[in-house]
DNA sequence: GGAAAATGTGAAGGATCGTTCGTATTATAG
DNA sequence: CTATAATACGAACGATCCTTCACATTTTCC
């Protein structure tokens, strides 16, 4: 292992993550291909270095376990979540209202689109799932939603508030896990989508006008 | 196998039930046992006979295979979920709106209760999913709570009651799913119940005012 | 009591997997 | 070009696991 040699490790480093940068991604987009086709009950190192193109030996030189890759799957899954998340709920423009409902479509879509994947990454969860990692990467999401609730509910002690919000995600997250279980027609999840939409907004628009009183 | 031998079989059947009957259910009861203490990736065939106090070899005489035993379990949820249902929701005494929150609450104190057992079980779905007797399963909860979404909808169009009938159960059991996973104290659990029965009746009663008009 | 059927037993087969590590290959530096 | 360090390779190891089956034990019935 390199103990000194400062000035060169900056320059043996670039050809060296070059390549790196590439197998990794060659891996993930691998990942996503086997769980896609095999499932969580096959999702098998062996398989994924296959898939690559390489061997065993060098997935292992980036990623520490199987759980690693599903977890990064999973992290870098969140990250677009938490992006969407920001982009139509901080719409100062529209009304609360419409943003939450813009949400709920926005997230069903996004949630039944690969279906496969999504599936089996939840099948997969439970190797994950209590890492300390997972409990992190919530709350970007969590910020964001909370933000949104107060500007939706500003005359709400915290303690509702944070029900409120507390149920809107969940529910949004349980059921978009749901509904990409079950594979459908583009118009039966688009209906679907509104439903939970009406619901969401049904909840808020009561919440609002339980604190105007 | 005994093919002939009409009057032996009734008698000799007698004591085969009790023996048998007896093994299934330690089987089950240890099953549920290994479920919530070793989780669903360490849920063995092995386990699961040792804990029983049997060996492997019995437990196969009564299920064809592991994904049975998981299945059979899950079942008898079913079974007895379908009957609290039709327990709340069939009391005609008290106003729909009420039966759907007293629904929401006990649904989800029942999923809380137990909650290692429910984890691994949803953990183990993989291995029955797509099973066509899950399928079937559903059905007696679909019933029910149709009956009663046509009592609380009863000018609503037949597209609209079940849409809003999807909704509201696959929020029920997909947020129920999602509290077991988080080990919270009763109080936060009772919380939770209420808001999320706030959600729902908010919803029933939005469509039931849309039908009004 | 004893033959025959039912039931119980658990070692072993066969399969899959996650991970390691000795070796081969390639890139870097002098 | 050569020595050295970085990468890549993939056979093999150890750990489970599901399931079967030849055999032992118990029960039934005459």
């Amino acid at each position: 292992m390199p103990n000194r040699r400062s000035p060169h490790v900056s320059l043996r480093k670039e050809p060296r993550q070059a390549r790196s940068n590439a197998l990794v991604e060659a891996i993930l987009e691998a990942a996503l291909q086997v769980l896609a086709k095999e499932g969580a009950r096959r999702f098998t190192t062996t398989r994924v270095a296959e898939r690559a193109g390489i061997s065993v030996g060098s997935l292992y030189q980036y990623f520490p376990n199987k759980a690693a890759i599903l977890f990064r799957l999973q992290q870098d899954e969140w990250r677009r979540t938490a992006d969407m998340l920001r982009r139509v709920l901080e719409d100062a423009d529209k009304p609360p209202l419409l943003r939450l409902r813009l949400l709920a479509r926005a997230f069903i879509h996004s949630e039944c689109e690969e279906a496969d994947v999504r599936v089996a990454l939840n099948d997969a969860a439970p190797l994950y799932r209590n890492a300390p990692e997972t409990r992190a990467a919530r709350k970007a999401v969590e910020q964001t939603a909370l933000r949104f609730m107060r500007e939706a509910l500003p005359n709400a002690p915290p303690e509702a508030l944070r029900r409120t919000h507390d149920v809107i995600v969940t529910t949004l997250s349980a059921v978009g896990k749901k509904f990409s279980e079950s594979p459908l027609a583009p118009a039966e999840i688009e209906a679907r989508a509104d439903a939970l939409a009406d619901m969401l907004c049904a909840y808020l628009q009561q919440e609002q006008e339980r604190q105007w009183n």
